[in-house]
Order: C-alpha cells, then structure tokens, then sequence
DNA sequence: GTACTACATTTGTACCTACAAATTTGGTAA
DNA sequence: TTACCAAATTTGTAGGTACAAATGTAGTAC
C-alpha cells in the first residue's frame, strides 16, 4: 500500500513528502505491533527500552545518565520510567556511594525473566517486518536511512 | 553515525534489529526538529496534520471519521485535538444537518494564515532531510519502506 | 569555611496517547 | 411505537512526553 493511500492523499506527494510519511508511518506500525506484544506483561515500549539497556550491563548498575544517552528518545523522562518498573519489582535503585548525586539502577532477577519470556517474541517482531526485504535490500534501508537523518 | 553509536551498543547488531531501530530513530529526528518548527505557533504535530487535513478538503467540512481515517497516527484523539483547535480558533465545529451524530469540522480563515504561515518552514523541514539523498535514492527507500511495512 | 558553578536527578505542569466505556442518534424489524 | 443494534462521537482514566524549574551534591576559587 502506498503512503498515498494510507492518508486518503487526493493530490501525488513529491518524493520528500513521501518518504517523510513513510518513515513516520512505519514507525507507526512498527510501535503499534511491538505495544500488543507488551501488553500482556504490562510494560510500555520505553520501560521495556529501560529494562534492555539494564540487561546490557551484564550486572553493572547504570546510573540515569548512561540510562538516558542509550535510549531511543532521548527526551523521555527517566525518573518517572524508572519509578514504574520498581513499583513491578523489576529493577532496584539505591544511591551511588561514591558520587551520591548518581542513582544505581539495576535490573532483578524478576526483570530478567520477564525480559527473557519476551526475547522470542521480540525477535519475531523484528522479523515480522525483516523478513519482507533480502538481506541486501536490509543492509540498504540502513543506509539509505542513515544517510538520511545524518 | 550508525545506529550502534547512537544507542552506544557495545555488541554488533543483526540486520533486522539495526533496521528497526534506525526507522524508529529516523522518526524520533524527524519529530524533534518538526516540533521546533511548530513550537512558534502554538500547535502539536497532530494539531497541525488535523489542520492540513482540513485544508485539503477545499472548503468541504470533514466529519471526525474522516480526519481520523486520514491521520498518520491512526489512535490519536480526535475529539481532542479539534477541541484545542477551536479554543484558538482554527477550525469550526457544527453538528451535520443530515446526521446529527456527525461533526462538520472546517478550517476558519485563521487557521489558513497559519498554514499558510508554515508552508514553507514545512517544504524546507522535508528538504533538509531529503537533499542528503539523490531522488532515485528518495524513490528508493519509499520503495523499500512500502515494501518493509507491508 | 563560604560562595559560586556545574552535575545529576527529581518534580511540576500542561499536553498527548491508548483504550475502554458511555452517550447520542439513526435505521430496522416486529 | 417499541425494542434493538449499529454508527459517530465523547468522556474517563491511566499512563507517557516535553520542558522548565527546583533540589541536592560535588568541586573549586578565594
């Protein structure tokens, strides 16, 4: 389907128009997927993006800095992501001795296995999508896309 | 900057996971330097895609199920979102002779200056990000976008 | 030690989003 | 006409986001 159609465009769009509503679309559909499959566990896209980044450090806390410069959005409110997933047990935060501006987050045992019953799943998603182009016409979206937000 | 570097991962990715972060991350760019453009004038990005959607039906009211059917954003809250434009006084709302239960949305004359006003901060917003690319590059990664989303 | 500045995080506020439930109106069958 | 179901929109609620201001801590100059 073409992004003409997908907004009921009466009138052809020029090729920047396009391929601006095509990025923001497919991000669209792409989040819209990845929320139904979050919600039987009671997570948001940006929660689930805290818990991955935890993970990451293979059981070295982050503070929220790190936290922050790793997320996607970078705009997103840390504290506030960070207060939802202790509430669900799902990480801990305690005051950095050495710097006690600095909070140490780390992800439980119970985040990760929620991580872990999502791994396949996630996976699956990512290939949802993959899965349409050859892996040349994968490694040419990426750099087509990086070019263009360069 | 590869995609790697921005959500400084320490591990390689696959092809499938670097693309889907570089569409979401494409958009979260997009979104950031859109938002400056509107901060001015008062509107959010949904604000001002209800407006162009209303300018494009020509001096023909559009009821709610129109706009929302013409949205990127397929979930957003229509009500809403008209319900801001109205207290600027942007758009107009009266319930349909034929139908009482359908609005007839139009854009006022006010809100075509400030359309008109945008239009070309709009045009050059698409062309900051396109001019990086040549336009069979462009025509391209529409392509391959239409065809990863499909 | 005091003042000053920068760093790290938190809080406040207003808005936006997702989704379900409620409301109002229209159409149809008995 | 009444009952009932569907269509169109609105409202409620619980989150998430953007951004500015506030808080608490560290480091440095005097």
């Amino acid at each position: 389907m073409k992004i003409e159609d997908v907004i009921k465009s009466t009138v052809a769009l020029d090729n920047a128009t396009r391929t601006l509503l095509n990025i923001m679309f497919a991000q669209n559909v792409i989040s819209d997927k990845f929320n139904e499959i979050l919600k039987p566990f009671d997570l948001s896209p940006e929660q689930y993006n805290v818990l991955r980044i935890l993970r990451g450090q293979k059981g070295k806390p982050a503070n929220m800095c790190v936290i922050q410069e790793r997320m996607i959005a970078k705009t997103s409110n840390t504290t506030r992501l960070v207060d939802k997933l202790l509430l669900k047990e799902l990480v801990t935060r305690e005051v950095c001795p050495e710097n006690r501006r600095k909070m140490e987050i780390q992800i439980t045992s119970k985040g990760l296995e929620v991580l872990s019953d999502l791994d396949s799943k996630v996976e699956d998603h990512e290939n949802y999508f993959a899965k349409k182009l050859t892996s040349e016409e994968l490694e040419l979206l990426n750099d087509l896309l990086e070019k263009y937000r360069s």
